[in-house]
DNA sequence: TTAGACCCCGGGATGTATAA
DNA sequence: TTATACATCCCGGGGTCTAA
C-alpha cells in the first residue's frame, strides 16, 4: 500500500497538539496548511460550513462562553472563547444538493419547454466520504491566567473576563485545525491514484490568465507553458507530481474552458478601464478642486516577450511529445 | 454552541454547434 | 482538427433557520 506522508503539512502547526491537530496564528497559515495537506494526500477539500469574517471575527458580535478546556484545547491555565468555526468537506463527501436534485427530477417540465438536455457521461463525484477538516477560531486571554484549577478561581476569573470583553478587551487569536485520519477517505482512492479526480490548481488558473493576457490562445501552447510552470517553477528542485494528477496536469477541455474565461475577463476588464477613465474625466470637470489619479492595469509586456521567446523555442520541439506526456 | 437542512448565486467542468 | 462561443449541469461558497 502506498505510504502517504503528511509531515509537510503538520510541520506548519505553530503548536502541535496531536498527530492530526494543532494551532496556527492566522487564516493564511491555516489555508497554507490545508493546501499542503491536500497536496500530500492528493485530495481536495471544499468549505461546507462557515460564518462571516473567519480569522478576524468580531468577538463582541455574539455572546461567547468562556472555556478553560474543551475537546480540542487542553487546560493550560488560560481562558479562551471560540468565536468562529469552519468545516471543510472532502470533495467526495456528502452531496449537499441532493434535495434540490430530487426536486428538479420530480418537477414536471412544461410541454413547451425547448431547453436542451445533456447526457452527462460522468456521474456525481460525491461518494459520501466522511473525511472533514475542522478549523476553529479561538481567542486566548493570557492576562486572565489562573494559578490553580479550582472551580472558584475559574468562575471569578471568567466573570472578570466577560466584563473586560464587554469593554472591548482583546486577546491572542489562534486557529485550531483538526485534520482527518487518512483511513476516513474510505470511499475513494487517495495518493497518486486520487490524482485523476482532482480539480485544477488555483495557481494554474492564475497562470492561464497571465498567459492569455500575454497573447496565448492555443490549448497546446498553454498546456506546454503550464507543464514548464509546474516542473520549473512550482516544483523547482523537487519531484513534480505524476502526469495523472489533474490538479497540475489538467485536461485539454479544462484548459480550453479557462482560456475562454480569461479571454472574456480580459475583454471586459479593458472595457471597465476605458469606462473608468471616461468617468474620471467627467469627475475632473465636475469637481476641478478634487485630485484624481488613475493608473491603468500594467500590461504584461515583459511576460509577453518571455512567453513568445519560450514559444519560439518550444516550437522547435516536437509538439506531439508534450501531448503524449500529458494526455487526457 | 453545534449540527443539519436548506437556499441562492456564481463559477467550474464539460457538452455542443459552428466556422476556419 | 482546432478555436471560439455559448449552454447546461454540477457544485463551491456563503448565508439563514431551527432543533437539540
Amino acid at each position: 500500500m502506498e505510504k502517504i506522508d503528511i509531515s509537510a503539512a503538520t510541520a506548519l502547526f505553530k503548536i502541535k497538539l496531536s498527530e492530526h491537530s494543532g494551532l496556527v496564528r492566522n487564516v493564511e497559515e491555516a489555508e497554507n496548511l490545508l493546501r499542503q495537506y491536500e497536496l500530500a494526500t492528493t485530495t481536495n477539500f471544499c468549505c461546507n460550513k462557515v460564518k462571516k469574517g473567519f480569522g478576524s471575527t468580531d468577538l463582541t458580535r455574539d455572546s461567547h462562553k468562556v472555556w478553560w478546556e474543551d475537546e480540542q484545547l487542553p487546560f493550560d491555565h488560560e481562558p479562551f472563547i471560540q468565536v468562529n468555526h469552519r468545516v471543510y468537506d472532502c470533495r467526495h463527501g456528502v452531496d449537499r444538493h441532493l434535495s434540490q436534485k430530487k426536486k428538479n427530477k420530480t418537477s414536471n417540465p412544461s410541454d413547451h419547454s425547448f431547453k436542451k438536455h445533456r447526457n452527462m457521461v460522468q456521474g456525481t463525484r460525491k461518494l459520501n466520504c466522511p473525511a472533514q477538516i475542522h478549523m476553529r477560531e479561538y481567542i486566548k486571554f493570557p492576562e486572565f491566567k489562573i494559578a490553580q484549577k479550582t472551580e472558584w478561581r475559574q468562575k471569578t476569573m471568567s466573570k472578570r473576563l466577560r466584563e473586560c470583553i464587554k469593554k472591548g478587551g482583546s486577546g491572542e487569536r489562534w486557529i485550531h485545525i483538526q485534520l482527518p485520519n487518512l483511513s476516513e477517505h474510505n470511499t475513494h482512492p487517495i495518493g497518486s491514484a486520487g490524482g485523476l479526480h482532482q480539480g485544477i490548481d488555483k495557481m494554474l488558473v492564475t497562470k492561464i490568465q497571465e498567459l492569455v493576457v500575454a497573447g496565448a490562445r492555443s490549448v497546446k501552447e498553454v498546456r506546454r507553458h503550464l507543464k514548464i510552470y509546474v516542473e520549473q517553477d512550482l516544483y523547482k528542485g523537487t519531484k513534480a507530481p505524476p502526469k495523472s494528477n489533474q490538479r497540475f496536469y489538467p485536461s485539454k477541455t479544462t484548459i480550453r474552458s479557462h482560456i475562454y474565461k480569461a479571454v472574456i475577463k480580459e475583454r471586459f476588464s479593458k472595457f471597465d478601464q476605458e469606462n473608468l477613465q471616461k468617468k474620471i474625466e467627467c469627475w475632473k470637470l465636475k469637481c476641478p478642486d478634487e485630485m484624481f489619479f488613475f493608473r491603468p492595469l500594467v500590461k504584461y509586456s515583459e511576460e509577453s516577450s518571455s512567453v513568445h521567446d519560450n514559444k519560439e523555442q518550444s516550437n522547435d520541439d516536437d509538439d506531439e511529445d508534450d501531448d503524449d506526456d500529458v494526455d487526457d
